[in-house]
Order: structure tokens, then C-alpha cells, then sequence
DNA sequence: ATCCAGGTTGCCA
DNA sequence: TGGCAACATGGA
């Protein structure tokens, strides 16, 4: 499928489309750099430049398969947003989020990142995944000056509590350390997982230290492609109970929520999640400034 | 200065 | 079960 336009590079098509820069930016990965037309990120432990060109991908010819899978190019989003349900809601949210794709990401970057967006700006979580790579992570060859993989559990759980916290990690540090130990100690078994069914990864997920619901399902979506997943943070929680889940007469409860969420965006609800989440970010920031104080919402 | 940030945990009734 | 405070740090 690739198309070689010398030794250097390859075009790596994304049926459906791609937005390459709001696909990195839309919260679900912290690391990567805009740099020239493209950006340059770690994949796994390779060191990577991309640069969208019209509704594709442009890298190293070397990259392409690690490319290829990590931006989920065999994925057409075409098909994808057509088994959404006809919600204006949801509708504006998949037209401002055109080309935004869900990533494949390393189990443990994935999982230890996100335990640390807990009550974290994003801005803060990537000057941790900066402060973690640089100080714990080896160093990526091929010309990356300046970029690290995400260290690997034992390295972190080397580090211990308080170095991590010097990574501005708060009280998450304890979190990080003792999750890094099991995994690092073979208390779980990550990879594993890979072969389970979703609930009982998320409960596996969950068992771990400064893991809850939330976070099992952004690692559930991000990492284990599992594109069902649907997690819930303040940003989808008050559009659902603002938007969805308004006239509710029950109690709207989190599982309440979940049962909804799975019962209306349906198979590809971590994909309707995600365009909900990124566009509210967006586009409610103005009418919270604006509307001075407390959140519409809630 | 006060509030909030892609929550989780432990404790209480 | 369900409600609620504590938990660190930094930017708006």
C-alpha cells in the first residue's frame, strides 16, 4: 500500500483520513514535539519523525511498520464514524475532531502516564513525561538528540517514591513506585493481558496501586485497543450529565453513566469519548473564562 | 489569592 | 453502596 518516494521516505496512506498534529495534541499522549512541518515522538524505543501530507503519513522508510501501527493506519475512520449514532452533539464534536485518530501505545508508557493525569493539567503531565524520560529513560539513537524512551518499570521502580517525586509528581510518586515494583517484579503480567477480555483486564488494571476506573479505561482505549472503552473524566462527565443524561430521573451514578455511554456511542464509543473529550476541551474553555467562576455544568 | 486540573483511596454512615 | 476529605504541584 505504502508508496516509496525515494530511499529516505515513504507515504504511508490513513484511510479516513488523519490530523496528525490535533491526534497528538488531543490528550491522549504527551511526549511528542512539533519540529519543521512534523513532529518527532518516541515509539517504544525508536526514535521517530512524521509529517502528515494530505490524508497520510510521511516517515522513514525504516519506520513505516512501527508507524503504520501506531497510528493505527489499518483503521478507516470513515467506517468508524459511520456506526456512530445521529446525535448533534456527538456530530459536531466527530466534525471538529476530523482526522483525530486513537494511538496504539506500549502498555506500560500508556499505564504509567496516565497515572499520572490524575488531577493534573495537560501541560503538567507533559512536563512529567519529560522530567521521567530524561532522568530515567535511555536515550533513542538515530541523530533524536533530546528524546527518551519512557523507562521501563524496574527503572522507575529503582528510582523509588522520592526521585519521582522530584519529577513534580506529587503525591502520584507513591503510585508510580509501587505500581512499577509489581509490574517490574512480574506481579502482572501486562503483555498478557493482551489476551484477556475487557473486564477482566480493567479489573487486573485496576488491582494496581493509583489505578481506578478511569484510568484502567484510558489504558484499556489507548493501549489495548480496545475502542469500546469509554473512559470518564470531568470533561465527559459534565456532558453527560449536562447534555445526555439531563432529563435523567435516576440518580446519575458512574455506573449510570457507563451504561448509557456503552448503550448509546456503542462499539466505537472510545472514539465518540475521545471527539467529545478533545472538542469540549476546546471549545468550552472561552465559556469558562467568560462565564467567570464554577462550571456550567453540574 | 483561590480554584482547578483527563482521579484514587480510605473512611464513614 | 454512597458521600466526602485528603492527597501534591503548578498554572490560570
Amino acid at each position: 500500500m505504502a508508496t516509496t518516494n525515494n530511499n529516505e521516505g515513504v507515504w504511508l496512506p490513513a484511510p479516513g483520513g488523519i490530523n496528525l498534529a490535533m491526534t497528538l495534541e488531543s490528550g491522549q499522549v504527551f511526549h511528542w514535539q512539533a519540529q519543521g512541518a512534523g513532529f518527532t515522538g518516541v515509539i517504544g524505543r525508536c526514535g521517530v519523525y512524521v509529517e502528515q501530507r494530505n490524508d497520510g503519513l510521511f516517515c522513514a522508510c525504516d519506520k513505516a511498520d512501527i508507524v503504520s501501527h501506531y497510528f493505527a493506519l489499518d483503521v478507516d475512520l470513515e467506517a468508524i464514524r459511520a456506526t456512530f449514532p445521529e446525535d448533534p452533539v456527538l456530530r459536531e464534536a466527530t466534525c471538529y475532531c476530523d482526522g483525530v485518530r486513537i494511538l496504539r501505545q506500549p502498555v506500560w508508557e500508556c499505564l504509567a502516564t496516565f497515572m499520572t493525569t490524575i488531577q493534573k493539567q495537560v501541560s503538567h503531565i507533559r512536563a512529567i513525561s519529560r522530567a521521567l524520560r530524561s532522568r530515567y529513560g535511555d536515550s533513542v539513537d538515530g541523530g533524536f538528540d533530546g528524546l527518551f524512551a519512557y523507562p521501563a518499570p524496574a527503572e522507575l521502580a529503582q528510582a523509588g517514591e522520592e526521585a519521582l517525586r522530584a519529577c513534580g509528581l506529587g503525591y502520584r510518586a507513591k503510585f508510580l513506585a509501587r505500581t512499577a515494583e509489581i509490574v517490574a517484579s512480574g506481579g502482572i503480567d501486562l503483555e498478557e493481558l493482551k489476551e484477556r477480555g475487557d473486564s477482566e483486564v480493567r479489573a487486573a488494571l485496576c488491582s494496581l496501586p493509583g489505578v481506578g476506573i478511569k484510568v484502567a479505561n484510558c489504558v484499556l482505549l489507548f493501549a489495548y485497543g480496545r475502542l469500546s472503552s469509554f473512559p470518564i473524566d470531568v470533561w465527559i462527565e459534565r456532558i453527560l450529565r449536562g447534555i445526555y443524561l439531563k432529563k435523567s430521573r435516576r440518580k446519575v451514578t458512574p455506573q449510570v453513566m457507563a451504561d448509557f455511554a456503552a448503550r448509546h456511542f456503542g462499539t466505537y464509543g472510545g472514539y465518540a469519548q475521545q471527539y467529545l473529550f478533545h472538542h469540549a476541551r476546546c471549545t468550552w474553555r472561552n465559556q469558562h473564562k467568560l462565564s467567570g467562576r464554577k462550571n456550567l455544568i453540574r
